[in-house]
DNA sequence: ATGGTTAAAGTCAAGATGACCTTTAAGGGG
DNA sequence: CCCCTTAAAGGTCATCTTGACTTTAACCAT
């Protein structure tokens, strides 16, 4: 293989593939789906999910199809987007491979990752990952970092973050949501008034839920807009 | 050529490319810069510049090459970065290609684009493009619009609308950058209020420059911030 | 000087935001 | 049964931002 593919790419050829960041919220923690390289280049060493792109698949199915095998969600209730793509001449050993990244979300997605290239995959907490300042295989670290700060500001202008909830939720786990991945308190009322008042960011259901403590939830389900006017900004105080 | 792609294909292997979308702002009208293809497939079709990745560089530097061959400009004083992968199986009748389509914004840019491949190119005004639900080849019209949709958020969340504009300029050519990037008229009073008291989106140079007509504008140069918080929407009335 | 033109600065009401407080509705312990 | 704790839900208020609009400033041509 590996000599075909470098006479590949002396016409100008490249592997391509797409890499997988998927998100979720476990246990009060934002959580990243590793895989355990089991051969070489990097054996041993942990990566983001991915694969080869098929000849008649489009970028998206390929990133679809290979979550599926990776986790067994089939993505009808999960956001997935192109992150952008990353070819540095140096990032695979064995030779020019582009590979197009992608960043899923969802609620609840499966501890018990099965599927054959998946035998060791397991969900990480990111906050662990950047404490260490990880070294995942490839440029996964780099693409990691770019899919993080995604997540972060796609929670400012648009509503996905409802996609981290199990329906119905309640407005504190929505805030939680927040609190996790960007790594700060939330005022409650505030925030709660910025949701409920957003046009389209969360629908009442009329239903309640009671607590553990304290006073029942109102419970939501996710509201038909996508981005938020006028945004939820993280900067401030 | 096509039967080397074609076998190389079967391994899982694309062809990888680089296409730019490339702005400028020219008599007061957003334009693009377009190619006439001369040769197959499309041959005589409009598209956007672009072309092969080459073995040993990075995908920015692959753009920055073409953009240097295309215009002639070197992109220092210029903003590149990347707009996402585009590889439908279908999008080019060879085979496999997948591009890397970027997004690069500057001012003055030179007319005479000369260059090899270059010899067809020109500035086309973008409003001209999307009145006739233009056909450029591959897809190219999916690219553009993807790119205008960029250039108009960014706008919103960040300064680089400095970068349409020779240095040093007046607010009143800052503003019709919004504007006809928009398409649409902003107060000026209250566009000059919001860029003056946004941390380093503009410095004053201290210089005026006198007009055609009416009192003598102050020039400023591009600030230090690259982000614009809180953000200048578009959305409103 | 006078009026036209554009830049620059000011006014004001409406809306959004951050900080903080009060009320409501449950469960549990005495 | 009453009170305490707890968290949800709702309210207050000063501050900031925004949009619409008005006023002043500086230059030119006549």
């Amino acid at each position: 293989m590996d000599e075909r593919l470098a006479r590949a790419v002396d016409v100008g050829l490249s592997l391509v593939t797409v890499d997988l960041a998927i998100f979720t919220i476990r246990n009060g923690a934002l959580m990243v789906l590793l895989i355990e390289r089991g051969e070489e280049p990097f054996q041993g060493h942990s990566a983001l999910p991915g694969g080869r792109v098929r000849r008649q698949e489009t970028l998206d199915q390929g990133a679809r199809r290979e979550l599926l095998e990776e986790t067994g969600v089939d993505g009808s209730r999960l956001h997935l987007e192109q992150l952008g793509a990353f070819g540095d001449p140096g990032r695979d050993p064995r030779g020019r491979v582009v590979t197009i990244a992608y960043l899923a979300l969802g609620a609840d997605l499966p501890e018990a990752v099965g599927g054959s290239d998946a035998a060791h995959a397991r969900w990480v907490p990111v906050e662990e990952l950047v404490a260490v300042s990880t070294s995942l295989a490839f440029d996964h670290d780099r693409i990691l970092g770019d899919a993080l700060e995604r997540v972060r500001e796609k929670l400012e202008y648009t509503t996905v973050a409802t996609v981290f909830c199990p329906e119905p939720f309640t407005l504190s786990e929505l805030r939680a949501v927040y609190e996790v991945i960007w790594g700060r308190e939330l005022d409650p009322s505030n925030f709660r008034r910025k949701v409920t008042k957003a046009e389209g960011f969360v629908d009442p259901t009329g239903e309640q839920r009671a607590q553990p403590a304290g006073r029942p939830a109102a419970l939501y389900r996710k509201g038909g807009s996508s981005m938020l006017t006028p945004p939820l900004l993280r900067s401030v105080s």
